[in-house]
DNA sequence: GTCTATAACTTGATAGAC
DNA sequence: GTCTATCAAGTTATAGAC
């Protein structure tokens, strides 16, 4: 056994939470699976609330780093003038794709488990808000600029859009069965994130016009 | 005291899954706060997952009848030729938001809860199978036609996005205080759902163009 | 239909030996 | 650091009186 226990820990919460959701896990379930002791847990990491932080900041973090690396470069190459719409969103998806590559970060395990902290629980709300939030503003900055013409409050809407967008597709295709071998997420990477990109791109460029909701469904039911 | 038993657990359910999620809220906490007795779950639900299909149920059912006419209605008003994208995201979109504007038919609760399900355990994916699959296959084929020079697959691709889209709108913007004001989803759900389908109707037309994928972020980290 | 009582089990957490 | 043993509380579910 290569790993040690705290590693093994780490790398089995990781995939249970993934995989069942926080609540859903017990601490024993991911004993057994790691097949280390229960009091192991509570000497490593005190609670299981501060055990899911662990999990989450031993891959948010690098990669929170690595998406603000990608945009001070895009910001570089536009100089003083607007940045690269396209390359900014490619700044923010990125990382995550290239760690769900990689196995030594995690491979697809920490994407899903991102995915799904975004709708269970406050959670991840609590955590983004001490080591997200910033980064994000500055991103929401980074497309102000790359869209000047779009107003602030349409800006913001289309980046809580565009949240979930990425949010899906790093939740990744199980459960979609639906449409077949189309979606076929285990090769491919690359191709995914530029479909994705090239939707994000156009989405963002949509023209703001607020026609009335034209449907007339009327009545009540 | 108006309503029913059973109908009193159905919205204190529905209102706690939403809030807190499947799996964290305990039917003692259910009783509690519907003021019931705990077997009284028992006798009207059979179990606690029985409980959670029956309040999801209640809603789904009826929004997805209403999606399937107003598609209906869009491929009429088009006749022989393609039918009109937006409309055609507009009536997969609206039913939802209608219904989370109508207190009668659980207001922002069930829309929340829907946005939450997506990303909790299997539990949804399983419900939609049975429910949701046909009705969504025949909106990618109403889509299809609406887009022909589309790929199949990167279709499917783009609705898988777009659910994301949908997902995150519908899961409102609680935790997203980020934005102060600009998000105000308690007002104005029309001027949200006109910025969705802007959103949704420019993404899906996004020109298909597979360039490499730029970064070179390379090495390892 | 509604209640009490309780069975049968799982949960997160801790004390204390080694 | 790792273990066993155990606590106290909470969990879903059910039996049976009314």
């Amino acid at each position: 056994m290569l790993s040690t226990t705290k590693e093994r820990i780490l790398d089995t919460a990781e995939r249970l939470f993934a995989e069942r959701g926080y609540s859903a896990t017990s601490l024993r379930a991911i004993i057994a699976a790691a097949d280390v002791n229960l009091a192991s847990i509570h000497y490593h990491f005190d609670s299981k609330e501060a055990l899911l932080e662990a999990v989450f900041l031993r891959r948010a973090l690098p990669a929170n780093e690595e998406r603000s690396r990608l945009l001070e470069a895009c910001e570089r190459a536009a100089g003083d003038g607007p940045p690269d719409l396209k390359k900014v969103i490619e700044a923010f998806v990125m990382p995550a794709f290239l760690q769900a590559k990689d196995p030594a970060r995690g491979g697809p395990v920490f994407r899903r488990l991102v995915g799904r902290l975004y709708a269970e629980g406050d959670l991840m709300p609590r955590m983004i808000s001490k080591h997200f939030i910033p980064l994000l503003l500055r991103f929401a900055s980074a497309l102000a600029r790359a869209l000047p013409d779009l107003p602030q409050d349409e800006l913001y809407w289309r980046i809580h859009f565009a949240m979930g967008c990425v949010s899906q597709a790093l939740r990744g295709t199980s459960g979609w069965e639906v449409f077949q071998g189309a979606l076929q997420e285990s090769r491919d990477t690359e191709l995914m994130l530029s479909r994705l990109l090239n939707f994000l791109d156009a989405a963002f460029r949509a023209p703001v016009v607020h026609s009335q909701v034209s449907v007339a469904v009327g009545e009540d039911r």
